[in-house]
DNA sequence: CAGTGGTCTAGACCACAAC
DNA sequence: TTGTGGTCTAGACCACTGA
């Protein structure tokens, strides 16, 4: 076993024994240098390791603390759609995220992930509607929410403009588009998070982003049976999680 | 900016953009040197965050691959539980898991994470009922499912036998214990990897572990009101993805 | 403002698996 | 077999930030 691994494990065992508790520091790396008796870098790789898993946020000139874990919010799963005079919502819970700036509206090629979701083939162009949101009066970022719209149905339309106006690209799509009642489907998924998600979103080193896709489906008109929308939200997964009900069948 | 970040960012361009495709090999760690004029070092630290990322995936002797992402598997969200007379099952969709070995079956002090979900004090017991499940033909590791018991209500009883008879432990809890008809909530997480979920589940380094805990209640007896098992099964997040259905409210 | 973690260098040897 | 990434050393300077 590598020596590195051997620190790693060590130190490891003496946070989950509680020998190092949250919040604490554990000795900064010159003393672990010592203590295992090895060189710095092999010291810095097994924090690296830990770190990592989540166990460890080194602070600058503050030392390498335990890593106190978040207690998780959760969100609701969203099995059914709502809708008032205002537009459409998926959440029966309050959300008090509100878009922190006006949104991204770009144009590009399909990115691999979603070409699939979309039925698209690879150089297909899509819209791409990229927000930022958060709580508006802290102005933290909680997550980051995209949607990806195929070019050839939506470039030119009011789905390609930041401001879709009131009820928001799913009122225009049944109403001005006239795709008919939409449908939705979900998945869930978890991935490693970006350069700049990471930055975004505050993330600790290592931790994953929480994924949760919505693709839209139309029923009518120019695009019936197409999937007219992707919308992809990310969220810090080690702050949130995604709770739902289990009944009897 | 750091050294290391820039070279990152300038690989994650070359791949984002197409020139190393997925299954291609990058340059060698020599020749990144060289390109970039900087040491090995700061070219492991590039190559390290971009795998972290899920870019790449070293290979020893063989060079370091751009990584081709897996499909991902669809598990269907599990909002109904079924019953027939072999006991308990929460997917209609056939699972092809098996247990790869008999359960391991301990009593430790329960651990942070499901303190809260089982109503438990730190420092009180659990049975933990471990379990590594796959494909029995390939014998591939699928997931790792963990199953946590109050010891104050399972020491002592079937519960905390290896094998819980037919119908499995659920069926033990509402006919022998009289816990009434159990109730179930369901809760989707994702973290990183440990590295022993790493070793089971041959997860690429940096992957994280998609994660669904489900809570039983009991409803009558000894046990009413209480959660009485906390299940948590891991699988790699980039080879799963929970799918659900949405309908109109 | 000084001590901590962050970055970087130059060099060496090792172990594994692809060739 | 041998070339690749994996590990490790000893040392240096830097930059941020919290004491």
């Amino acid at each position: 076993m590598a020596r590195w691994h051997e620190v790693a494990e060590a130190l490891r065992g003496a946070i989950t024994a509680g020998i190092y508790q949250p919040g604490a520091k554990i000795p900064k790396e010159d003393e672990l240098q010592e203590e295992f008796d090895t060189s710095r870098t092999t010291i810095r790789r097994a924090v690296a390791q830990l770190t990592a898993e989540g166990l460890l946020t080194p602070v600058r000139r503050g030392g390498t603390k335990v890593r106190e874990q978040p207690e998780r919010q959760s969100l609701a799963l969203d099995t059914a759609v709502y809708r008032d005079e205002l537009g459409y919502y998926f959440s029966k819970t309050v959300q008090h995220l509100r878009a922190l700036q006006p949104p991204t509206v770009t144009q590009e090629p399909c990115p691999p992930d979603v070409l699939a979701l979309l039925g698209l083939q690879a150089g297909d162009h899509v819209i791409i509607r990229d927000r930022v949101m958060g709580n508006s009066e802290t102005g933290r970022v909680e997550q980051l929410a995209t949607s990806y719209l195929p070019a050839d149905l939506a470039a030119g339309t009011v789905l390609a403009q930041a401001d879709t106006g009131p009820g928001g690209i799913y009122d225009r799509m049944e109403n001005e588009l006239g795709w008919g009642l939409l449908e939705w489907e979900g998945i869930i998924t978890a991935r490693p998070a970006t350069a700049e998600e990471g930055d975004l979103l505050s993330l600790a080193p290592g931790v994953p982003v929480l994924c949760v896709t919505r693709s839209t489906i139309a029923t009518a008109g120019a695009a019936e049976g197409r999937v007219v929308e992707v919308n992809v939200t990310r969220r810090d997964a080690s702050r949130f999680e995604v709770r739902y009900p289990i009944s009897r069948a």
